[in-house]
DNA sequence: CCGTATCCACAGTGATACTG
DNA sequence: CAGTATCACTGTGGATACGG
């Protein structure tokens, strides 16, 4: 039987905490692909996993489920005769876009940055 | 290149791990805290570690060098009586906090209208 | 004052297999 | 097609103690 041992919790939740808090919106493995992947409009399960190769269906399927709960995106199921779902962006997801394209051209000069020192 | 090339995993690294790569700028426990500490100006080890309470020595020194290999930001040391050490943002760590700026402010906004729905 | 060393619990991920 | 169930593994972070 695992032995806990608890110790002081963080009584008080300060600013910093607030900032990391609020960026676990896009926290996850793939988070900020999936919110990428929406970018052009609604998408199905299955064309999110071709989007992204390596990631698992279960992954996949977290994600979706923890995006949608933070009300990152909505899941609209269609009751057609081959089952069909399809992720959309809310428009507070759409806001997220313009952030992640900023880190990621500042992650590109980064790279190039090294790149040239090596 | 006379190296071989390892054929192991992933034939190409598609689009969607290009992203994640690059994302990966501000992984890590803290590392938007770090940056976000640093947005005002230089900062020492020790008022860091003020700013960011819960963090430990070992984390705050690990993610400080990581930081500093992707170019995010640079150490100073100066070598007074007591040692000192500042850390600055580079002109790309700077490019960082409009981008988190708006992640963050995204997700007060997410956090509000999940309390009203509650 | 500014870190590094060591240990370890655990969340998170990935692989595989299975179901509605 | 769109997911869940199970399980094994490992990276990461936290605590603590020590060193430059």
């Amino acid at each position: 039987m695992p032995l806990k041992m608890r110790h002081n919790k963080a009584p008080k939740p300060p600013e910093p905490c607030m900032l990391t808090e609020c960026m676990s919106v896009i926290s996850g493995a793939w988070a900020p692909n999936v919110i990428w992947c929406l970018r052009a409009g609604p998408r199905r399960f299955s064309e999110l996993r071709a989007d992204i190769p390596p990631i698992s269906a279960k992954v996949l399927s977290t994600r979706l489920s923890e995006l949608e709960g933070r009300g990152v995106l909505v899941r609209h199921v269609r009751d057609t005769s081959p089952p069909s779902t399809e992720y959309e962006l809310t428009d507070l997801g759409t806001e997220l876009l313009p952030a992640l394209d900023a880190i990621v051209h500042v992650g590109h000069r980064l790279k190039e940055r090294q790149a040239e020192r090596s």
